[in-house]
DNA sequence: TCGTTTTGGTGTTTCGTTGCACTAATGACG
DNA sequence: CGTCATTAGTGCAACGAAACACCAAAACGA
């Protein structure tokens, strides 16, 4: 291994020197030095061992992304942004998929703030923070997806970027009482996030407005489901739908919990001879790339992912280098958008 | 930060015995020292510090996994199932995009090494490795996919596990044409890796067999297509059938460089009117879970991705740890698996 | 000419953990 | 009782980079 001394020797300075070159003070000295060390490197193929650099400085450049799930796509699309809005900040990001449970979201969040990361992103809206609470206060920031912000404020995360998803609730079902739905269900699977208990008030809200209701009947969360925590949400979305398909006054439009249910919920549909959207509308949550694929394409809403990516890698960042950041900014909301597409249509008469 | 010095105090002992405890040493000593240094760090809540762990031993128990596309679940379900299977050899898994690009891949390569972890498993198949030979001959194991045993003999590769692509390329064709199709068109992307050339001269023996052969004019390969590199591969496969289609002669069944490819090929079929399979058979390679749920459901190669994933794991993790593997041992060869589903049909007369 | 400031560096300590070389205490045995 | 083995544990020197305090030489001013 060529470590930092080999470079000051070859380049005929002292390891100072060097390390000076690499964390920007080359103003320090004479060009020419800073170009024999650049040379040296050069020649070298140094690289600065990060192990050390972050033992001496009790820092890094890397940051955590935890994602409840690697096999929605959603989620990829999230590790794509973050991974490059981190690499556009010098830093590096390491991405953990934690399939939303709380033990091994915790102990994901240790080992990274044991071996330096003290920057979490946080896919997952869990109800409370209890199991982070012990890291937050050896000194992990936590940068959240989807949480309100009086949670946030009151479970010491550092700072947030959301949509309001009672918000989209709304517009989702807005929609469809729109095109004159009046027995709408939901579906979704039976772990409880903050994300999808407000899209569920969204909808609720929306339908009181029409002097509508949810009734129980038509809310399937995958509760008599074994064995859901290794099955694909397309998977739970396809037999959620059938359900409430078979029961004995259907719904006309199904409300389900992310794309990739509702994509399942096709299939479901399909089972039981129900066309998509003339039998049955269904929605979904995200706007996956496959959504504008499939047929007929998914009406769904769309999270800014790229954006939301951007903010919150630049704001964890700032609290990671230490800044202190006013509450009104670290917590930021952003406008969900209903992409209206070929799978909801009028009510049959 | 609590150290290994804070416990040795609460504990009454020295730091040494603390390491030993914790590494697994704790045969060295009474049972009750082992217990008073066990509860220290309970009630310390101490956690090593793995930058100085790793600073000191030079190696680490991470590995990295280097992947073509985040946004492509067949990678998301790799990454899900490698990360399992390290986490059952008590190691972590650091996730890198590289987009396949060479510099990108090279860059992470050289991060992971520079971070101490020196087992990289390399979701693409580049061509050759003369990118990462440095970093070879600085310490990193590479594993593969998808190589070749001669390519990966050559390129001082640890390990791989692949999948046959030429027969899996060669089974596609057979069914196809026992289906009666002779005009079988290929599209895929515009980037060569060793198992995409592979499966296509797979069709193309295949083809010969059956005394068929594949023009050029039903090949495509995103050629003319301006900024690809931001393309999904749902798009290409849009935009490639299309134009396979809009030729004098189109083909009668079109094989896709992957089950993304062959999601975006329906809906390109889709826009021109053609039916799946009634006018037109499509095929893929990966099968994703997406596979299944799509109508038609689609007929593809199936990557065995978890007995990959838990075999390549175990494999670099021995020469990780300094074990030397038998050539015969190391590079693996799974059967890929012919998947008969509803989107290739026999041809219309 | 002497004193002061600036430039261009250098030497040493430190981060937390590990592993080797060591020792002190206990035990076994002829 | 003396010798040798074993057990139980300690002390110290690394690992590679960074930061601080320091210093030598040059430049400058009066």
């Amino acid at each position: 291994m060529t470590g930092i001394h080999d470079v000051a020797k070859v380049a005929g300075v002292s390891a100072s020197t060097v390390s000076n070159v690499i964390n920007g003070r080359g103003n320090k000295m004479r060009p020419e030095t800073r170009q024999r060390v650049l040379d040296a490197i050069e020649s070298l193929k140094y690289t600065p061992n990060s192990a050390a650099r972050q033992l001496k400085s009790g820092q890094n450049t890397t940051l955590g992304l935890i994602i409840p799930s690697a096999a929605n796509p959603f989620w990829g699309a999230v590790a794509h942004h973050v991974e490059r809005a981190a690499r556009n900040h010098q830093y590096r990001l390491l991405i953990c998929n934690a399939e939303r449970d709380r033990d091994v979201e915790a102990r994901y969040a240790e080992t990274l703030l044991g071996s330096g990361v003290t920057g979490v992103i946080l896919g997952s809206s869990p109800l409370n923070f209890d199991h982070l609470r012990d890291l937050i206060r050896r000194g992990l920031k936590i940068a959240a997806f989807d949480q309100r912000v009086a949670e946030v404020e009151q479970n010491g995360v550092a700072c947030s970027v959301s949509v309001d998803q009672h918000l989209s609730g709304m517009l989702v079902a807005q929609h469809l009482i729109g095109l004159g739905h009046k027995r709408i269900g939901v579906v979704t699977g039976p772990i409880k996030t903050n994300s999808r208990i407000d899209r569920v008030s969204g909808v609720r809200a929306a339908l009181a407005r029409a002097r509508l209701e949810l009734p129980e009947d038509l809310r399937w969360q995958g509760g008599g489901v074994i064995g859901f925590g290794d099955m694909e949400g397309s998977e739970l979305g396809r037999i959620g739908i059938r359900e409430l398909l078979s029961r004995d006054n259907p719904p006309t439009a199904v409300i389900c919990g992310n794309d990739m249910y509702a994509l399942g919920a096709y299939a479901g549909a399909r089972d039981l001879g129900y066309r998509v959207p003339d039998d049955v509308s269904i929605v979904g949550f995200d706007d996956i790339a496959m959504a504008e694929i499939v047929y007929p394409p998914l009406t769904t809403i769309r999270q800014p992912v790229l954006a939301m990516a951007e903010q919150i890698v630049g704001l964890l960042i700032r609290r990671v280098e230490g800044d202190e950041i006013p509450v009104d900014e670290a917590f930021i909301h952003v406008p969900p958008q209903l992409i209206v597409r070929g799978s909801t249509a009028p009510i049959r008469t």
